[in-house]
DNA sequence: GATGAATGAGTATTCATTCAT
DNA sequence: CATGAATGAATACTCATTCAT
């Protein structure tokens, strides 16, 4: 017998049953039980984000996410079955946490919780500009990738629509001010200033005083800056 | 996720600018001295928006316009020089004009102003938003394109930041607005809104509420809504 | 703009629109409108018997075919999808005459008529034996080749039944012979024994001392020898 | 058709014959000395039966065998060396005896004798149907299983051809047959009938009543049925 | 013996772009 | 100018086989 190979097609799919396959998993392959394996995955998801922030999702091969994580070309393929698998697994494992804020702001008075939180923004922004704009990138032609997206804009909303709402029962808001469609504008408001700022490299505005500002109008906005 | 793939000319790696390379001059071709000529020409274009429209730049192949044209493969290249090239001229050809007022607002009250203007740029934007979703895509990897976009929503700030810096000086507008933030942030507002509404589907709002509110939320944020 | 490229994948496929891809022609590309192109795609299909007559269908590769063909990679894909694609075309350009006898034998004896089918049949496949042997691997692993190779027997051994039939009304077979079974077991017999003589290298028989062994076989089978 | 594709070794490129290779010890390994080694052997044996009739040999991988088999990849190399090996093994485990009648037939009658051959052929080939379709399909690229194959016709066509020139020197069987021949023609016909019957799924008859046919054609063949 | 992670040879396939007619 | 056939660079992907633990 022998070495060499040949590849044929697997026409039959009909006279002789096909592989089980559990689908679903699709995108997630080799599972890593071994230490060696789960090392190996991970390492392969930070090179793959190197790649994707320097590259962009377009122009990064599997073959540069390999070579960056000095692994071979069929290992990549034990892990994940393309560069959109691994793409999603590196969005999961960034913590892009652009909204909640870390440190407690309970006590703040509402307009300095909002600048804790407008500050934050623009930080982790900042912090994950390259990451983000892979992320738009992708958005635009994967639309698993736009639903993680546009599911993080959506809980962004809800917190602002959420607090507001508060804000209004408690007579600090106007009443006549929508508060889901005030939160998506507000939110709006904050990202597309970030992109602007980080994405376009516009004129640089002092990151302070854009975290003031933002914050000014916001709260005049709603009505919070009254007395 | 998926498996198949096309692929797209690198014209310009995101944000790594290249290749200087006298564009305007050599992306256009064959202008079409002939009366013949220039209508293929602009069938071409038009079927370079339809295709772009329903299929996103990245999926659109140079053989789907000529299909779409009824123009041979070949005649494609009397035109145009690349993909990129013919999406410059169909961007060009799109009278997207999101941000100048066509009725005469001049007698308007600022409020009435602004709302006119809101109004408009919606309501644009939601007529050209299939070409306006490609836009974006196509300058998530393209220089050339990433700056005539950039240079859309600069002139808009720019716009927005003259007008509040005269309401400012009349004291109309709150002396510790900074003209030019406030012009980017309310800017990004509006247009991160529309994308919102347009681009991702998401909650859908009344067009003429979703006006209100974004102009009470500018008149609120700057102080045009004092007595 | 530029010229290299990168590969995205189509992940998309459902935000936008897909191509309508004319489906059921799959197979078959590239019309040959010109006579350049017919001939090119002569030149593959004639290319590709020789091929696989050489190597078998596993062992040939699509590159394999454009060398002898000497046409570029990339023009193989203008005419047909796949290597089974040109295969079916290879099968289908073949005249495997196997079944129709040319010559008249409208006034001949029952049993010269049986003698010259075999003839004809076992020199058929003779001449035909490399196509014919790439054929039969190739209908283990795809469907659609073995419909057509069954098909093949099927109309084989309806002729066979319906001469069959034929003579027992006029009383020269056997009452108790089956038309529609003995059809296939005389049927499978000469080609049973052609693959043997032919495939398997076995035991060279005279060609002629085989076709009337074969016939007389047959006829006495069936009862036709009968005074 | 299809797109897929999976690789096959390319043991030996169909009739072109190649490396000698000492099959037989090289293809063996870890004899399994250990009683637990034997059991992951025959473990993996009996898997391979059930991977192959499922999928045939081609879209058999061998992590099909193994995942089959509950046992690690690498333990498959432990005892063979390749696909081939362990198909070889699984060919020669199953015990295909389609040859020897089982029940005592030494008394019976000349017709009685062949129609109980006959039964038994067809049966035997209905119940390993799904793995001689197997051992078809590997003959056609694989000259080892070829030469299995072939070895098996070639001693059937020499248990007939024994006998019927037994019964020719008896007078019961017509001079002018050629024993040889005729051998391999009915042989041919029993096989190539059962083919199209349990592989083809062609018109399915009555299995005793195809026994009973071929009998009779088979007697009347040779001149058995004569008074 | 058993395990499963790592490797890489070997091909298929797409599509922008050129060029002879 | 129009045509469409021909070209080939650029990658993705599978799976048999090896090897360290």
């Amino acid at each position: 017998m022998a070495n060499q190979s040949v590849r044929i097609p697997n026409a039959s799919r009909g006279r002789r049953a096909e592989e089980p396959d559990q689908v679903g998993e699709q995108a997630r392959r080799g599972t890593g039980r071994t230490a060696r394996g789960r090392q190996t995955r991970q390492h392969l998801v930070e090179s793959a984000r190197t790649v994707f922030e320097r590259q962009g999702f377009l122009h990064a091969r599997i073959a540069d996410i390999c070579k960056e994580a000095e692994v071979s070309h069929g290992s990549f393929y034990t892990y994940f079955t393309s560069k959109e698998a691994i793409f999603t697994e590196v969005v999961d494992s960034v913590e892009i946490d652009l909204l909640r804020v870390d440190t407690p702001v309970e006590d703040l008075e509402p307009i300095e919780r909002i600048r804790a939180a407008n500050r934050h923004y623009l930080q982790s922004f900042q912090e994950n500009a390259d990451i983000l704009r892979v992320i738009e990138q992708v958005s635009t032609f994967d639309d698993e990738v736009l639903r993680i997206r546009v599911a993080r804009e959506v809980e962004f909303a809800q917190i602002i629509e959420r607090r507001t709402r508060e804000y209004q029962e408690e007579g600090l808001v106007y009443p006549d001010i929508d508060p889901s469609l005030a939160a998506h504008a507000l939110g709006g408001m904050v990202a597309g200033f970030a992109e602007q700022m980080f994405f376009e490299n516009q004129q640089s505005f002092d990151f302070e005083h854009a975290v003031d500002q933002l914050t000014l109008l916001w709260v005049n906005a709603v009505g919070l800056s009254r007395p």
